[in-house]
RNA sequence: GUGGUUGUAGCUCAGUUGGUUAGAGCAUCAGAUUGUGGUUCUGAGGGUCGCGGGUUCGAAUCCCGUCUUCCACCCCA
């Protein structure tokens, strides 16, 4: 057991069965991509750390997979003991890290390809992130985004499409689902109207608290973070605030109207809802003022979407940027773009039993074999088989049909196609259909054209 | 990063107050059946009890450390 190997925490081996499952979400997603009008892109694993850094809050900066730097990674670094501190050391030591989320990776592409780009820029990108997380449920250090972006267009209707491609995803993979919508403007306006415009960051992630701590423990956070007993009354209509989205939308403007960027980020939202009233979605969507977003980077639109059905987090994520890639020196930029996770996804659609049994990626025949000379007989077939798009092995080596066919039972292959001494001298073909077990046999010229009709049916 | 939890065969788990050679079911492989699977029967292989150290005449069992798992906090997909 000492020398069972093993993968580092928090990442993970999949087996067919799993991959099958997994492809199936991912095909979905990259079907309504496309079908929206979005190109791919692919970036590498790793970015140069200063790429990353400080682009996640301290919080982000932590958990980055940093690489140590090849060859002699001491080489020319002051290893004096008043210099051994992990932070400092960390950037001399290494200079890349893994990436942790996709947008920061593609405003860093948007930026260095600006002459190449055609704008508006929609563009999807599906790979892996990583982050040094503790691992628990529905959080791994080793997880894949979809994401979908515009750069180079203010327009909300991005805000709107975005909203549609969660619709049509989800109504496909059959998960219901809830799209929580806020904006960074807002929160501003709020911070704004209380006195507080600095502390936007402590109000809103204690506000994110409020579904799960309570308004009291809200309050108790926000004085210890030294904000004013008026900040915090006037605070309080805001998180007390009922009604469906519109009524909200509404109260708020009398409270913080008077702001310039509440006002505006007020506007935002309501023509966003206009347009989503205008659309026939099947998801639900609402206004959530508790809905923060740790990322610095958002400026306008937040969503966040949730399973209705499942014990699980956020699913899908992401908002409005207006200055991403301007941290690269591409200022007056904004784009707007979600993240699925498919990770999580994948968990609720497990957790559901959402996913279909009928899959067409097994194997639909399998030819038996009995030794070199039958092989020589089936070879042709199996190729012609191929070349018309049916999934076709043969057996590699001359086992005991026993052996065989258990192994096409295992791996759930509907047929078994039978050549020996008495089918070879008739030119002919044994088919087994392992459903029923039953068999016939058929003339060797007309293979294809009859598993082409049962594969259809 | 903080707190808790878990680890025994490929998988799911037994294993008495510390006491000989650590068990079961499922799975695997072989045979019953040298051209027929999912059922049945027979047999076989497979474990330094996560790893390292300690206590003890003796440790899967007790203690410490470490890694891993899962959970909560933090944060997030």
């Amino acid at each position: 057991m000492a020398q069972k190997p093993s993968i580092p925490k928090g990442m993970r081996d999949f087996d067919p069965q799993t991959m099958v499952k997994r492809n199936y979400i991912f095909d979905t997603i990259k079907s309504v991509f496309k079908r929206f009008g979005y190109l791919p892109i692919e970036t590498p694993a790793m970015e140069n750390l200063t790429t990353l850094l400080g682009k996640y809050g301290e919080e982000g900066d932590k958990l980055l997979f940093k690489v140590l730097n090849s060859g002699d990674f001491l080489a020319g670094v002051d290893t004096s003991t008043d210099n051994l501190f992990a932070q400092k050391m960390a950037t001399k030591i290494s200079e890349k890290g893994l990436r942790y989320d996709l947008t920061v990776p593609f405003a860093r592409f948007v930026v260095q390809y600006r002459n190449d780009i055609v704008f508006p820029f929609k563009r999807y990108q599906m790979q892996p992130v990583w982050r040094a997380d503790r691992p628990q449920k529905g959080r791994y250090r080793e997880f894949y985004q979809c994401d979908v972006d515009v750069v180079g267009s203010d327009s909300l209707l991005n805000e709107a499409e975005l909203v549609q491609i969660v619709d049509d995803v989800f109504k496909q993979l059959k998960i219901n689902v809830i799209v929580k919508i806020n904006n960074r403007k807002i929160l501003s306006g709020i911070a704004e109207y209380i006195g507080a415009t600095e502390r936007l960051t402590d109000i809103t992630v204690a506000i994110d608290k409020l579904d799960k701590i309570g308004i009291e423990a809200v309050n108790n956070e926000l004085i210890e973070k030294g904000l004013s007993v008026e900040s915090i009354d006037l605070l309080q209509p805001v998180l007390f605030m009922t009604g469906n989205s519109r009524e909200k939308i509404e109260k708020l403007k009398l409270l913080i109207g008077q702001t310039e960027t509440g006002l505006k980020g007020i506007d935002e939202i309501t023509i966003l809802f206009n347009y989503l009233d205008f659309f026939n979605l099947n998801l639900g969507f609402e206004l959530d003022l508790t809905l923060a977003r740790g990322l610095n980077y958002y400026t306008g639109a937040i969503f966040e979407v949730k399973s209705k059905d499942a014990s699980m987090g956020s699913i899908c994520g992401g908002g409005r940027y207006d200055d991403l890639t301007g941290i690269f020196g591409m200022p007056g930029v904004s784009g707007v773009g979600i993240s699925f996770g498919a990770d999580r996804i994948f968990d609720v659609m497990t957790e559901l039993s959402l996913f279909p049994t009928g899959t067409s990626e097994t194997t639909l025949a399998l030819f038996v074999n009995f030794g070199k000379f039958e092989e020589l007989y089936c070879l042709p077939f199996v190729q012609q088989l191929r070349d018309d798009g049916l999934n076709t092995e043969i057996y590699p080596d001359h086992e005991k049909m026993k052996k065989q066919i258990k192994y096409a039972d295992q791996k759930k292959i509907p047929y078994v196609i039978i050549a020996g001494e008495n089918e070879i001298e008739h030119n002919q073909f044994t088919i087994k259909r392992m459903s029923t077990g039953e068999q016939f046999t058929v003339k060797n010229t007309e293979i294809v054209h009859i598993l082409k009709e049962l594969a259809a049916n």
